[in-house]
DNA sequence: TTGACGCATGCTCATATGGGTATATGTTTG
DNA sequence: CAAACATATACCCATATGAGCATGCGTCAA
């Protein structure tokens, strides 16, 4: 077997730089294939086939405008990575514990969204253990 | 130009899906090359091989132990990677403002420990934008 | 010392990559 | 309709992958 597929899924598209480069280039706003291009230095070609893997794994949208097309970021794809990757934070931030805190309480308690600030207020008990 | 060396970074490294497995193994602790192959259900020299791509880019360490290699996780490079993907993390989850508040704050206020508490509360004024 | 054990490497093979270049398709303008 | 423009595809190629299998090498046991 070679090596997966790039649009096996988000880890394998997002492998490469060019592509990172795309979707933080989208990241402002809908670009064409052109303007890319032209922000990126690359060949239209190679443009149009980086957009290809990152559709394919649905890290970005396409709409129709006359005869170009804008693209546009989807994260959600990514949220599979920041999932597996954000449970190594504490292994390099010290101070990981309040985020930890604050991103399990945001996960089930979404809905209450104008009650946040309040939730919020909890971590005060956790401020004073130092890392 | 072909595909980038796995040993490239950590991306690159970490879209091998059994690269990933040896690292959630190797979270509950050290273990050696024979445990891994045992956790994993896959042959000693491929293990041996995911465990080469992961040292080279750091994301291991070993220790000699007899006859036995302990490795190790050392998630240092992934830092780089979940850096680059929480700043997509508002693309996915409504209630992100606040998480990034916590976390810009805790990037630059690293030592105020226990002045956090007293900055979350500044997101009251964000909570109200539901997109 | 010999042999078993634990792990790293070497080699083969099928596969897909990403860039380069050429070209097909669809759209707007004259 | 023809020409220019914006994208997507098709090929070609050098490269490295990841699995399978064999083997080399250092370590511990009898």
């Amino acid at each position: 077997m070679a090596r997966a597929a790039t649009t096996t899924d988000a880890f394998n598209a997002v492998a490469e730089p060019r592509r990172r480069e795309i979707l933080d280039a989208l990241a402002g706003g809908e670009l064409a294939v052109g303007d890319l291009t032209e922000l990126l230095g690359l060949a239209q070609p190679q443009v149009s086939k980086h957009l290809r893997v990152l559709r394919e794994v649905g890290l970005v949208d396409v709409r129709d405008d006359g005869r170009r097309r804008l693209y546009r970021v989807n994260g959600a794809p990514l949220r599979a990575v920041h999932e597996w990757v954000v449970r190594y934070e504490r292994l390099w931030n010290e101070r990981f514990d309040l985020v930890d805190d604050v991103l399990d309480e945001l996960t089930r308690t979404a809905s209450e969204a104008t009650e946040a600030s309040k939730a919020t207020t909890t971590t005060e008990e956790e401020t004073g253990r130092g890392d």
